[in-house]
RNA sequence: CGGGGUGUAGCGCAGCCCGGUAGCGCGCCUGCUUUGGGAGCAGGAUGUCGGAGGUUCGAAUCCUCUCACCCCGACCA
């Protein structure tokens, strides 16, 4: 591709809005333009990357034994009426209406579609297992768009959904379309881990997160650098404290605590540290509000909260009037002493003794509450966030926490959407059964910031060589005015081409400055420059683009004659 | 949904407090000079000041409403 005859519009300043580096670098490289909130246009120079990035995915998803189909983006209301998600998918989903006044959605996901494609086409068991995907734009009305392509409302995603006729069957499908993910996030370049996911209300025995690693990342992942448990922080285990509760050698005793309404304060107040107090929220149950219990110094997991039997999925915290109803006191002075609706503590809190908590009067706290003997022993649940320091669920080492950005999501989601569609198969003896799924997430566009926000420096983009717009820029100083540089270029130019290469051949009339920091910020990965300073010694310049290798340069010279043999062998590896 | 903030040229911003009819940098156009790290000089174009209403002789500026966007929060016992 010639650059006059592309499209590339580079910036120096980057919109006020972009807060990332990546959503900076992808505005400043003039890879999108955003139209509006959460919806962006890829233009030339960043579709090309998207497209790199679904090859590789459509690559390695044809390799692993799925087959390609393309679903509509817009589906009907009585599909997700049959699942029932119509009505709990929520505010996500976008709803809109056709000119008959009937229901359709712009499609956040396809599991209701998919499902519908297979109980019309499968019919036995020799037809299974099969492994559908696709790559094409959902939309999900996020609360809060932001970072640019990262968390947009519109956004390029491969789905891939897999019928069996066994669990056993799904399980295969399941690793190996782990195993395809880990090829394509290594093929990309990108630094990543696979952590044991939240499996949420669908239940199901498996569920991996493949994160890209960065401290930008939304996600918070629990990781044990001394075994290989690694699970996002919704799902890693708290284990219980292995020290036995002490016994009790304090007094259950009032004390006034006039308009303190945190932990912190109360603690500061008392003279106690935060890990010596109780908190106790009130949260909605199935039949009535529940007292939670959790250490003053931790804090709520609500994924695992809303699985604890008799506490309501979806998680909601009690209205101020229900708490004082159920307690006689404001948030903030709330404790689990003489309360009569269920009680239910986290592991932590149900081996302390001697702690502080509200004492369902306002403004006023205990001190030396002691289960058993000052109130009933509660009931004990996993509710807290890990922190980093515990223990590791698998009993070898501690916890640490890193961030991370979801990428990809692999699931074994069984046979709760084949049965609510009644998507069946005959097995072996004539007998239908509901067949088996999994279903398999990458989210495309988000891989290209993630991308970006693992390799960059100050200057721009430093693309891995997979989903590099073009592989080789090459700078011709002056091609328009000197006969010899525009010889040379352009016959470079043919041969690498030819060769198969994906070249950039810049031959704006631009002053050499401007072609660099464009090919800089651009982030393409290799640079051959071509002038007349060169040439007249038969020589040109080869540079690669690495973190921090700007103008201080290590530029390669090489002869004229030897450089397409040069940079095919360079381009090739 | 709650809180905060911002809307002025394609982009980044000033002007607003203290009302007098809009400016700077980058970019863009023309010409000349320049050509190995975002050129110089000269000339030029571009704005319903987010929208509606109000106050006023006069509104980018003050008031009301509204829309859009951004940030933070949605952990409080």
């Amino acid at each position: 591709m010639r650059a006059t005859q592309f499209f590339i519009s580079t910036t120096k300043e980057a919109p006020s809005e972009a807060e990332l580096v990546s959503h900076k670098l992808m505005l400043r490289a003039g890879l999108i333009k955003r139209l509006g909130s959460g919806l962006y246009t890829w233009m030339p120079l960043g579709l090309r990357v998207l497209r790199r990035v679904e090859a590789v995915v459509r690559e390695e998803m044809n390799r692993a034994g799925a087959i390609e189909l393309l679903m509509p983006a817009v589906q009907p209301a009585e599909l997700w009426e049959e699942t029932g998600r119509w009505a709990v998918f929520g505010p996500q989903m976008l709803k809109i209406k056709d000119r008959h006044q009937r229901d359709f959605c712009f499609g956040p996901t396809h599991e209701e579609v998919i499902t519908d494609v297979a109980r019309r086409e499968i019919k036995s068991y020799r037809q299974l297992p099969l492994n559908f995907y696709q790559i094409q734009m959902k939309f999900r009305d996020e609360i809060r768009p932001r970072f640019g392509v990262m968390r947009a409302r519109e956004f390029l995603m491969k789905d891939a959904y897999s019928f069996h006729a066994s669990k056993d069957s799904l399980a295969a499908t399941y690793q190996t379309m782990y195993d395809a993910y880990t090829r394509i996030f290594s093929r990309l370049g990108l630094t990543f881990r696979a952590v044991a996911a939240d499996t949420g209300a669908i239940g199901g025995s498996a569920s991996h997160e493949f994160h890209v690693l960065a401290d930008s990342g939304e996600d918070l992942i629990a990781y044990c650098p001394d075994s290989d448990y690694a699970a996002n922080i919704e799902l890693a285990e708290a284990v219980a404290p292995v020290m036995p509760r002490a016994a009790a050698t304090q007094t259950m005793q009032t004390a006034a605590t006039p308009g303190m309404k945190s932990i912190d304060e109360v603690a500061a107040f008392l003279k106690l540290h935060a890990n010596r107090t109780v908190k106790t929220l009130i949260v909605e149950g199935d039949t009535g509000p529940v007292a939670l219990l959790l250490r003053g110094d931790h804090t709520l997991n609500e994924i695992k909260t809303e699985k604890v039997a008799g506490v309501k999925s979806p998680f909601a915290f009690a209205s101020e009037a229900d708490v004082r109803a159920a307690t006689g006191a404001s948030p903030g002075s709330v404790g689990p002493v003489g309360l009569t609706i269920p009680v239910i503590a986290d592991r932590a809190v149900a081996a302390m003794s001697d702690f502080a908590c509200g004492a369902n009067v306002d403004g006023q706290h205990f001190t030396g509450v002691n289960f058993g003997r000052d109130l009933a022993e509660p009931g004990v649940a996993d509710l807290r966030n890990v922190e980093a320091g515990d223990p590791c669920p698998d009993g070898r080492g501690t916890l640490q926490l890193c961030r991370g950005i979801e990428v990809g999501h692999v699931f074994q989601l069984g046979s709760k959407y084949s049965q609510a569609m009644n998507a069946t198969y005959l097995d072996e003896a004539g007998r239908a059964q509901a067949m088996e799924m999994g279903c398999y997430g990458i989210g495309v566009s988000r891989i290209v910031a993630s991308a970006i926000e693992q390799h960059h420096d100050e200057r721009g983009i430093i693309w891995p060589a997979t989903m590099a717009p073009f592989l080789l820029v090459i700078v011709a100083i002056g091609y328009g005015k000197s006969a010899m540089v525009k010889t040379a270029a352009d016959r470079m130019y043919a041969e690498l081409t030819g060769a198969g290469f994906d070249v950039l051949l810049d031959d704006r009339d631009e002053r050499p400055g401007v072609m660099f920091a464009d090919a800089e910020l651009i982030g393409i990965p290799h640079r051959v420059t071509v002038g007349e300073r060169g040439l007249k010694d038969g020589i040109v310049e080869y540079q690669p683009r690495r973190a921090e290798s700007g103008r201080s340069g290590e530029a390669q010279k090489i002869a004229l004659a030897d450089a397409t043999a040069f940079l095919t062998g360079v381009l090739e590896r």
